[in-house]
DNA sequence: CATCTGTTCTATTACTTGTATAACAGATAG
DNA sequence: CTATCTGTTATACAAGTAATAGAACAGATG
């Protein structure tokens, strides 16, 4: 399986999807030129309907983490090998970045257990090699 | 002004209530033991209705930042300071890292921009200094 | 031509968000 | 005791979101 998703979260099926697409890129397992299985078919593979399929495909379409064509359906537009990100993304992800190591501070988590954790997911993506 | 809002974000006013005071409990603005004005005059404060308040201290007070007695209103009980994290609360935590690193990864951010902007980050909250 | 793809449109149901009014209960200051 | 502050609860409403559903269209492909 692709993917898996939880339909009893509350995390809504669309994001889901889109954070797993997200974080097969990050990871390597999907690399630019990969092609994503058409709506229907993932929509059929999920047991959800296609129309919520083709939001998560949007959303990743604008965030420019994919490529749409009407032929060959969808395919990885980008990969951690494709350059720096865009003007203004990187302040705008470190105000969410900011958010969530705020809550673990908050909560209790040391600075050595925040930054171990981040370095211990990024070790287990491509791009930490790069 | 203790906490500033954006009518005009997509992100719900009860949920920035909530971050703008996880984050100043991370920075040491907000120590345990330290008020939170009432709901209703925050509620006059921003310019919002009561309830919208009363829900991001609900929220509060379900993730242990806060206690809340019927006399002395909305109290801060959680700082960098308290203790460990509730059981469950790092790997739980961690998942949502997982997807925020990730998107940073496949947008182009290398590890060293990563870790670097964490590091920042950290460096801007009280509980880095412990 | 039949079939695959994404796209668009409309519709419905259920839930969320924010506002609004009202009332209740406990604590406190006058 | 009364007035006033606090949080709490209930109900209602408007607007938006989430997910499902059916139908149809356009382009590419076998």
């Amino acid at each position: 399986m692709l993917l898996t998703i939880d339909l009893d979260s509350d995390t809504p099926i669309y994001q889901q999807i889109r954070d797993r697409v997200v974080e097969a890129v990050a990871a390597g397992t999907l690399k630019a030129g990969d092609p994503l299985p058409s709506t229907r078919q993932l929509g059929v593979d999920l047991g959800i309907n296609f129309h919520t399929v083709s939001k998560a495909y949007d959303l990743l379409r604008q965030e420019g983490v994919i490529r749409i064509n009407r032929k060959s359906g969808a395919v990885v537009r980008r990969d951690h090998g494709s350059g720096p990100p865009e003007a203004g993304f990187a302040d705008a992800w470190q105000s969410r970045l900011r958010t969530l190591l705020a809550e673990a501070t908050t909560q209790g988590l040391t600075r050595d257990d925040v930054l171990g954790r981040s370095q211990d997911v990024l070790d287990g993506f491509a791009g930490g090699r790069s």
